[in-house]
Parts: structure tokens; sequence; C-alpha cells
DNA sequence: GAGTGCTTACTCGGATACCTGCTGTCCGAGTGTGCTCGG
DNA sequence: CCGAGCACACTCGGACAGCAGGTATCCGAGTAAGCACTC
């Protein structure tokens, strides 16, 4: 049980896009080649986020990417559930007696996983970033 | 990213091993028949907690699988780790100067989950079910 | 009665097959921008 | 000078291929317990 690599593109663009103008959309190809994807295959885990509402596309010339938010309003969590899916990371489909004593110390775990990057913000290492 | 179906099983298995006797092992046949698996598979599963130094093997007639460890040692992260690996859940492989902040986030939040998990025991669990 | 050997029950480990999901590519379609050309 | 039309740059979405890893099965080998049989 990994993180996907697309989890990790997601979270760079992100902050490439938190870093670049809230106006003037950012290429595919400028994103990609800064992480070393291929634009199609970045293209594809970006539409991701569109749907998640994060980020809008415009299309057309001088098109890419841009936020459609806040930036303040962008915590980790949004962007992996957005990427990863919503599902629960442990799913004991047995069939005991009431409910799976084991999930439920698994579902505490992954909660304050969760907690914590619920409560990180893409926005905090932007300017840090910016400071350096 | 999920957990795998081998790690339920392992924790399932490890419960009904901790609620057994520590001295007469247990056939695979009796605990892969209570979870719905094939024997084969489970002893595939069961060879990793053996060699992670978790439960021992007791080959040949009315041989099976026992605990090596006291119940109270036996922590969810240590099944977990046995199974999944050791390895980090995110890994960020591309090159920026010093560290990757991103990771640093992730890295902490992983820690908050699996010292939950370390926390956690499974004889617990076991006590519980012998009161209900 | 004791010891030897056979049968049986069980785990061990490797090899193998299947399938799912991640990773990545290709291509046709849609869309907006800027330029060109004709009136 | 103005507007229509064209070329270009770019994203969108589906279809598809490759690959790794999880899931599961099969089978031969090793091992210990229990029983029978012989001396």
């Amino acid at each position: 049980m990994r993180f996907s690599k697309a989890t990790n593109y997601a979270l760079h663009t992100m902050l490439a896009l938190i870093d670049a103008s809230p106006v003037k959309p950012v290429g595919v190809q400028q994103l990609a080649e800064s992480q070393g994807v291929s634009p199609t295959y970045l293209s594809k885990i970006l539409t991701r986020l569109v749907k998640a509402g994060m980020i809008e596309s415009v299309s057309g010339a001088n098109g890419g990417y841009r936020l459609s938010r806040k930036k303040d309003d962008i915590t980790f969590l949004d962007i992996i559930h957005a990427i990863e899916g919503n599902a629960s990371l442990f799913e004991c489909d047995f069939v005991h007696g009431d409910e799976c004593q084991i999930q439920a110390v698994m579902k505490e775990a992954e909660q304050k996983m969760e907690s914590h990057l619920q409560q990180a913000k893409l926005v905090d290492l932007a300017q840090k970033q910016v400071q350096a």
C-alpha cells in the first residue's frame, strides 16, 4: 500500500499553480516539463482535480489550468481524495456479528492521518519557498 | 492506495491465535475455513509473519501455527509492517534542492497513523470478545 | 514388550496463472486567440 | 479601418497498451505423530 505517483504529481502541480498567477492559466506543457512527466498523462491527472472543483481549465490558445478556489482552502487531503478516491483504506468484508473490531482500530488510525492532512495547507509550503 | 486483503487476513488470524492456546498449534485449515480463504494462500501470508518472528510454525501431524511472543507485545503496526513492508507510503523521487516539503508533510501524517497503530494491541480486542 | 517401518496429517517453498489498477501513449474533437485578407 | 475567415495553440476525453503487484492455485518435498507389524 503506497500512494500513487499520480498523487505526487498532483500535489506538486497544485503547489506550482498556487505560486503562479491566479488569473493567467499555466499550460500543461510547462507544468509537465518541470516534473518530467508527459503532458498527456499529467492532463489526465489534472482532469480529476478539475472534477473535484479545485482548479479550472481554460481551453484554446494561451489556455491551461488555474486555481478555482482561494489558496487558503486547499488542503493536502482534498488533493489526495481527488486522486486516490474517498474510499476507506481498510475494508473488512467478512461477516462478523456486529462491526469488526479490527476495522474500527484501523479507521481510527486512518482518521489520525487524515486529520493531519486536512489541517496541512499547500499555501504554507508556497510561502516557505518564497521566503527562501 | 488501500491496505491489501492479506493484511486483513493476517490481522484476523493473529486475533484467532491470541484467543487460542499458546501451546497447542492451530492448523491452517481451521484458520482458513473461519475466514473463507484457501489454506494454501493463508499459509503464504503466515509465512511472512513467521519470518517477522511473531508466530512460529509446527510441522507434521497436529502441526500448525502458534504465537512465539507474549500477547501483549503484538501491535497492529507489527503485523502491518510484516505484510505490507516497511517502506514509506509516499516517496517523492524528484530532485528538488534540499528535501521535498510535500514529502515532509506526508511523512508527518504517516507517522500519526503509525503511532496509533503501534499503540493499539491485538490482545485488547481479544479480551473484548471474551467479555461479550 | 520393544523397536522398526509404514501411513497419514500437516506445513514449506517454489512455480505459475489470473486479474486489477496504475502508468503512460495516441489520437480525434472541441475551443479560444491572433493573424490575414478582402471589402 | 473593420469584419469575416483561417491557422495555430491548447485542452478534453476516450481508447488502448504495458507493466507491476496483489490474489490465488497447484504440486512436490519435508516432517512429525500414530499405528501396525515383526521379532
